[in-house]
DNA sequence: TGCCAATGCAACAATATTGTTGCATAATTA
DNA sequence: TAATTATGCAACAATATTGTTGCATTGGCA
């Protein structure tokens, strides 16, 4: 259980981030993007002022916790939406408390 | 949009704890329990070893995102779930990617 | 009143997280 | 080959989080 439990800890951490939650928003409209596009798009349309750096961490924590799903095409990376890890385990634990009611 | 996302960050880091999510789960099976008796359950059912110091300050951060209730009867302070953040704004978000399918 | 039980608050240490800058690497392209 | 593009890695600083210990406060009870 203690693995699951720390799974759950980094799944629910990576999403407890605004700058990681527009990415995810962002994916969600278009897949296979670029680490640049992703930080253009993030940037333009929401107001968050990073560095590609910091979007590049972000999109390191939710590559490591299976959020975001990666494959290479020359030198560019594309990342795309892997909805499972937050339609299944995520909710799995909050929806318990729906079933209770 | 600054303030619900705020939030979010919030509830999805306090969930984001073994140890709050051992006390959530112990309060969905018995509700209205003192610091002394979350403390104690907790620490014997699930191996958590930690203070009193320690599980206060993990009841005030599930407080603080209105995940517990409180009530005062003499110096106990109770403490109970409050699932309506868990089942309504935390799932909002993930529901969206379900509903997306 | 005096003591005990249940908490809260403050200070401190150890870690973890987040973000920046600078440099290195590898694939493309002129 | 040389320049450009897209990334990754390392070091550092600033904060935030987590846990501990010690002391203070407050209500209930002998």
């Amino acid at each position: 259980m203690k693995g699951s439990d720390d799974q759950l800890n980094r799944l629910y951490r990576a999403i407890g981030d605004t700058t990681r939650r527009r990415i995810i928003d962002e994916l969600a409209l278009r897949d296979r993007q670029s680490l640049f596009e992703i930080y253009a798009r993030v940037l333009s349309e929401h107001g968050i002022n990073h560095s590609r750096q910091a979007f590049s961490r972000h999109l390191s924590v939710l590559e490591e916790v299976g959020i975001i799903e990666v494959e290479w095409e020359g030198n560019t990376k594309l990342h795309s939406l892997n909805k499972t890890p937050l339609t299944d385990s995520l909710s799995g634990w909050i929806e318990k408390f729906k079933e209770q009611k």
